[in-house]
RNA sequence: GGCGGCGUAGCUCAGUGGUAGAGCAGGGGAAUCAUAAUCCCUUGGUCGGCGGUUCAAAUCCGUCCGCCGCUACCA
């Protein structure tokens, strides 16, 4: 039976336009999927956008618009940075098409029935002006005794409904399966991180929200939204048909790799295995964490205002330079720094100098030598014909030297 | 505060008990099938400090200094 391998980028939440980020991981599970296809495995590549919750509704009505129209257009435009960085992904799902929300209401009444939700109350220190919720350290006391949020707002202790998730039960589940399965997260700091995480003790987890609309109803009370998060992370199963799980794409399940940032390793190491075995579906066989990129030795932030768009890059230096340097220029899972310098660097040094140079000999060889012919099955082995193709026609395609700019 | 990681050549880092390494940068040279390319040689380090275990420590233990991460419902 062929090898199947089902492996997922995160689902890229729609606050904010693509960046670079985005790209690294997406290129990342990319390659894997390419990999696992040329060793002739059934390959089935989940990319998407995360589109539900508060931020969300905010951000469009911020903008002035609808938050469908909103989501929309940024999800359109997360789209377009998979296809210009040559993501060969095989299906893009958003959250707010019909088949994510039945998908994620399924798996709500799967953990419901197996007694793993209960109806409870969030409580917590609100401030009404920011419209957040505050932990009790982050408090400070006003002149009057008034409790403050770091914001300067006033806050009170509220109580909202909520339906909280029995995560306190799953502990010890979990930290077998870390111990049974030490593949099953990576790298080596992450999973450390998230085992003692879960050793301090899991408290339940409020999964639903009645404070704001813009997210999936609650199956059987449709005065609460799912948490984004149950939400976001039911987006594995429900891009395979699920709750059908006698259909064609089903079969791919459970999957093999689920690649993330490692600001949401937590989410994907204990909330999406606890989720499942509530529901008794199987868990997925391996999460990986990837770094972050800072850009010229910088924080990536909007307020420094040197947030990379990768088309942008692409359009400079062309997709392969680029794809090549952000898996070439670091040790996957750590974190590594952009520079104009670096990448120029790569790409001479790497590309230009050393394989277009091997390259460049080569076929100078064949051209004098062999009459500039190279045999069928030799070419095709070799894959030379593509090479030498692709040089005829056209010579830009080939590695360039970059002058570099300081 | 608690837990964890890191500190090795000018720079980025590999190396987890047995004569200190790579790439880039610097210096010198060679050859031609080859681009401001390539190839060879070479300079350069008290392996953060101190103490301990050992025949032997970058590597194990203790301690100190410095940097970083995690410490839940903000996706």
């Amino acid at each position: 039976m062929t090898r199947r391998f089902y492996v997922t980028t995160p689902i890229y939440y729609v606050n904010g336009a693509p960046h670079i980020g985005h790209a690294y991981t997406s290129i990342a599970a990319d390659v894997m999927a390419r990999f696992h296809r040329l060793a002739g495995h059934d390959v089935f590549f989940l990319t998407g956008t995360d589109e539900h919750g508060q931020k969300v509704e905010q951000a469009a009505q911020a903008a002035g618009v609808e938050p469908q129209a909103f989501v929309d257009r940024i999800a359109a435009d997360f789209r377009d940075m998979a296809d210009s960085m040559a993501i060969s992904y095989d299906d893009f799902i958003r959250t707010t098409e019909p088949r994510h929300v039945t998908g994620a209401q399924a798996l709500w009444e799967r953990v419901a029935q197996n007694d793993a939700i209960y109806l409870g109350a969030y409580e917590g220190w609100y401030a009404l002006r920011d419209e957040c919720f505050y932990g009790e350290d982050e408090l400070t006391t006003g002149p009057d005794g008034q409790k403050l949020a770091p914001t300067g707002a006033p806050v009170e202790w509220v109580k909202e409904p909520s339906y909280f998730f029995r995560l306190s039960a799953f502990q010890d589940r979990l930290l077998e399966l870390y111990e049974q399965c030490p593949e099953f997260l990576g790298p080596h700091g992450a999973r450390n991180e998230i085992i003692s995480f879960v050793r301090q003790g899991l408290r339940d987890l409020s999964i639903s929200r009645t404070s704001f609309k813009w997210g999936i109803p609650v199956p059987g009370d449709e005065a609460h939204v799912m948490y984004v998060w149950f939400d976001a992370l039911a987006n594995y199963l429900s891009a395979l048909g699920f709750p059908d799980m006698d259909g064609a794409r089903a079969a791919y399940w459970p999957a093999d790799l689920h690649l993330v940032g490692k600001d949401i390793a937590r989410f994907h190491a204990v909330y999406w295995p606890a989720f499942l075995m509530a529901a008794g579906i199987d868990v997925p066989s391996r999460i990986f964490a990837n770094g972050w990129w800072t850009v010229e030795g910088q924080k990536m932030s909007k307020s420094i205002g040197n947030v990379i768009d990768p088309r942008d890059l692409v359009r400079e230096f062309g997709l392969d330079a680029v794809r090549f340097f952000l898996l070439r220029e670091v040790p996957f899972g750590g974190d590594s720094d952009l520079s104009r310098k670096a990448l120029i660097t790569r790409n001479n040094v790497e590309l230009a100098n050393d394989l277009g140079n091997l390259a460049q000999r080569t076929l100078s060889l064949v051209a004098k030598n062999c009459e500039a012919m190279i045999l069928r099955g030799v070419s095709q082995r070799l894959r030379i014909s593509s090479f030498s193709h692709r040089w005829r026609c056209c010579p830009s395609l080939w590695p360039r030297n970059w002058n570099a700019v300081p």
